[in-house]
DNA sequence: AAAGCTCTTGCACATATGTGCAAAACTTGC
DNA sequence: GCAAGTTTTGCACATATGTGCAAGAGCTTT
């Protein structure tokens, strides 16, 4: 019985858990106690942490906000956790550590009965791999926005990453299998009715947490919407001519947040900010000097309630606000 | 600059933390990191645990429940936290291991701004001894019953148990200094009317959490009640005579819960049940066989939400009730 | 400014912990 | 009921971690 060995695994991991972590013992002893080998117990307590039946919190006390987190609270409104990136280091690493930061932001911010929506992409992806599980009720997982194109449905990629997401926070998932960016309006408007979809985004709207990364400004390589095969070379001109400096689930904004008379939002699978904007909570990741302008036009458009940033493109977005 | 030095510590404790519980850097790697040596980082390490910066948690999830914290919550009503003893233990080993558990089962229960009311004995005592610190904000404490007697103002013994506490959970105490049995319940009604008393009164009535151990039956030697000189020979036998089996905050009461006609709590100066039913959350620790009984009568009371117990007394009491 | 005190640091060692590997236990499919 | 496949276990070793001690830094007192 599959089942049963898996509760036996978890009663002794709670229980080399307790002796472990709250009685202090050494994983010796708890081997002796349990009657397994102390190679046993170590295994168990990894098992134990990385299910999350074991969580290790860390609390900052207020007077240890850095300054670079108080200015981003007066200017912007927004509760900003900077990540603190040592020396020299890659613009990977740097995109790793602020993910491992954030998925323990978010495990901490997803509550039993959550709907979470999430905008996929290669910040998300990096997120997942570090998020710890947990055994949170009732969560529900809602993908923001489209992930076809060109040459792929996206499905097996959302699937992986909401997928990754999904087991971590024991969720159940609403995906939404439609094209990132339409080639005709009238598709979407066709789709949006089909009450398989409707009922996605009507999920959506009802999130109480949104999820999402940023697009970085055009021409990023890194960002799987300038090089995936979603934008024709025509509609790359166009979003250059509007001036827009990024996005946030396939929605386009310019550096001041606005959206208006950009028209390839009007063929965007993503909800529209007034829709992110109903969610109470909507945590954003960034990382990487390249995104300074994504980011303060996320801010400028109100997307964010909770940031996860890097530390130095934290004080670059502060440094250009001056 | 003590100030300064204290907040570069606990900089640099919690930049430690991150790297290493989110991270998964080694402390080695942590040192180079913050230019300082591995052992320093394994201090800062230590010092971040048990000043609260960093809180380990551990989720039952309730599948794990066990049979016998179900059967309290059936029969009693009340969330029982079964502390397992391994085999052949002292009681004495047995007690710090309930007291160690239900350390952690408070500091998780204390909220900002509680007003905690915490009943002095052996057993609080020992739960003192395994507090983690934690950064709780204006938190009170309020000392439920007297402590001096013949012999002694009590006054060393609560301070520092209340003061060791307090400390743990930066709050704020409010002592009691009234003996824990008056001579004559004229004084109790005299002293109860002087202002400086009636404000801690006051508190304790406003209680949201009660936290207190139990006195097991009389002549148990290891309940101080019984043997410190708060009782006289008269005093003991009429307890007996009426059936007392143990007591709470220095009110004392029978099997059924009952507390009517024992003269000796009109001397009390423990808060009656009515004002101990009062705080929403109570959370009773005890251990250890002889306190059966005790325990059987504190849930007839219905003094207890919250239970904190070893497993074999645990089992003694779901076995007694049959 | 020197002496005396306390608190912190790094070193070196003793333990404690993680992990690849082969054997054992257990599952599954026939 | 057996064989192949899968998972779990303990062993042995390599690392990682905790801690007593002596030296150093920082602060206080004279």
């Amino acid at each position: 019985m599959a089942a049963g060995r898996k509760s036996v695994k978890m009663r002794e991991a709670l229980a080399a858990a307790h002796l472990y972590y709250r009685q202090d013992f050494t994983m010796e002893a708890i081997a002796s106690e349990l009657g397994v080998s102390r190679s046993s117990v170590s295994r168990l307590l990894s098992y134990a942490r990385e299910s999350g039946l074991v969580e290790i919190r860390i609390h900052s006390p207020q007077e240890a906000r850095s300054r670079v987190e108080q200015r981003f609270a007066e200017r912007f409104g927004v509760a900003a956790h900077v990540v603190p990136v040592p020396g020299k280091l890659s613009e990977a690493e740097q995109l790793e550590r602020t993910a491992q930061a954030a998925a323990h932001i978010i495990t901490a911010m997803v509550k039993p009965r959550s709907i979470v929506g999430l905008a996929w992409g290669s910040t998300m992806a990096a997120v997942t791999k570090h998020l710890p599980g947990t055994t949170k009720q009732g969560v529900q997982l809602v993908q923001m926005n489209g992930a076809a194109n060109v040459y792929s449905t996206g499905l097996q990629y959302t699937t992986e990453l909401l997928g990754g997401f999904a087991e971590r926070l024991s969720a159940e998932v609403f995906q939404l299998a439609v094209p990132a960016i339409f080639d005709d309006p009238a598709t979407r408007e066709a789709l949006w009715r089909e009450r398989s979809i409707a009922r996605v985004l009507d999920m959506q709207a009802a999130a109480n947490l949104f999820i999402f990364g940023l697009g970085s400004r055009i021409g990023d390589p890194r960002s799987h919407i300038y090089s995936g095969g979603y934008l024709g070379a025509d509609d790359l001109g166009q979003l250059a001519g509007e001036g827009v400096v990024g996005d946030c689930a396939s929605r386009f904004y310019r550096l001041d947040g606005t959206t208006a008379g950009i028209p390839i939002n009007d063929r965007s699978s993503g909800p529209s900010f007034d829709i992110v904007r109903r969610a109470p909570q909507r945590i954003c990741v960034v990382s990487g000097a390249t995104k300074r302008d994504s980011l303060r036009g996320a801010l400028a458009a109100g997307l964010i309630t909770d940031l996860v940033v890097d530390e130095p493109l934290a004080r670059l977005v502060l440094a250009a606000g001056e």
